[in-house]
DNA sequence: ACAAAAGTGTTGATCATACACCCATGA
DNA sequence: TCATGGGTGTATGATCAACACTTTTGT
């Protein structure tokens, strides 16, 4: 290594906000962890830790996210970088913050051994937060409210198979605006991204609706061609 | 400071993606420097260095920007953080991109001390670029032309008093189509957010247009009130 | 008088919004 | 038979796209 040379140098971490849906209550609400170590030992903070030497962006968010509560396999997206000085009473903090999406009905969370505990907050319920973490949280709503009407990552909070009254109330959810049933259906019908599965929900108990299925192919396809989802 | 310890950590630098329109050509061109150092002595690349200890990342980026090209009071925001592992042969190399709009009226552009030379490089004339800034200088062009729509940042490669054809011949460079010159003034007009400034263009040899400027106070009052800017 | 860019309206197509009832199913 | 959510069409106003000529000024 010919160019290595040594300075004071940042320390870097991850963190990640992790949303999900509780369709019972209607509400969106966010994965956060209880501090097991100080500084801000017993506070509520968003899963994070320190990036490894020589480890990918991405891979240490998904990393400390995996041992804080157990959760795998989700939909993230890198959020912003927060790095003013005394953002961290440890020194000086460069975080690169994640924001996530996961479908409840697929994932369970379990607090592991990195963090006390884990739980799920609605955004109408939230404790005090570590750090600057209530600034990144804030950050993140903002983006997820601006980016589900113009990409379909929406999805990524239900099940494979959903109804459209599902979406339609994930949307209202994200929004936080009542949406018109009959406009709605024309609308993201009209987008021709989702595929009838020919299935029936069951065990409802009432007329039961039809299923369909975000057709990632079909969506990729139309959108080289210039086509913008937009709800 | 009880909490610190120690241990490898990534080296945390800033680069700039710089734009500016040419008035002649009608094109638009990134600000690079010729690096005169090792790694890629001689090769272009954009702007940038190591964040200091205790510094805040925009000021980084300024401050580098300011010491390799003399560039300063511009508008700049923060584009994405690149982090994969060999992105630079040095080591674990993380760097917290902006990119940048300047009104090249106002602005001249100079080579100092840490580059060997400061040059504009119009989108389709581009040199090969060091590390992965080929990358980097896609991810802002991308974000520059789904931002330019959606909120006013165009009005920074202008001068502060312009003409509807400056305008709109700027929408056209920076989003690469023809816009028609009737829709487009009513539609910019409509958005209520320009102010007639009762001047007109001098020195031209035609009939002279109107001068307007951006109303910076009138868009924050509508925007907060969830008016949407949009092009 | 000519060249060069400024400025200006209408029409038809498309899209967004508002709105109410019948249908299928299980309890 | 009742309660629950599923499913459907139309009319009105707003917005978008296409399009060509007259005006002003300097040379």
């Amino acid at each position: 290594m010919a160019y290595t040379y040594d300075y004071p140098r940042a320390a870097l971490t991850t963190d990640c906000v992790v949303f999900g849906v509780f369709w019972e209550q209607g509400d969106l609400n966010v994965l956060l962890i209880e501090r097991g170590t100080e500084p801000f030992k017993g506070s509520w903070a968003l899963p994070g830790g320190h990036v490894h030497d020589q480890e990918d962006l991405e891979t240490a968010a998904r990393r400390e996210l995996a041992e804080e509560t157990g959760l795998t396999k989700l939909y993230i997206e890198q959020l912003y970088t927060f790095g003013t000085p005394h953002r961290d009473p440890r020194g000086h903090y460069v975080t690169v913050a994640y924001y996530g999406l996961v479908n409840l009905m697929d994932h369970e969370v379990r607090a592991t051994e990195d963090a006390a505990d884990a739980a799920w907050f609605p955004l109408t319920e939230l404790p005090e937060l570590a750090f600057d973490h209530a600034e990144i949280l804030a950050a993140a709503v903002e983006r997820l409210r601006g980016k589900v009407r113009y990409q379909p990552i929406g999805f990524e909070l239900l099940p494979e198979e959903f109804t459209l009254s599902q979406l339609q109330r994930l949307y209202e959810i994200v929004l936080e605006r009542h949406l018109d049933k009959r406009n709605f259906r024309k609308k993201i019908l009209k987008l021709d991204v989702l595929e009838d599965t020919g299935k029936i929900q069951k065990d409802v108990s009432h007329r039961a609706a039809k299923l369909y299925r975000f057709d990632h192919d079909r969506y990729k396809e139309k959108e080289m061609n210039g086509f913008n989802f937009e709800i």
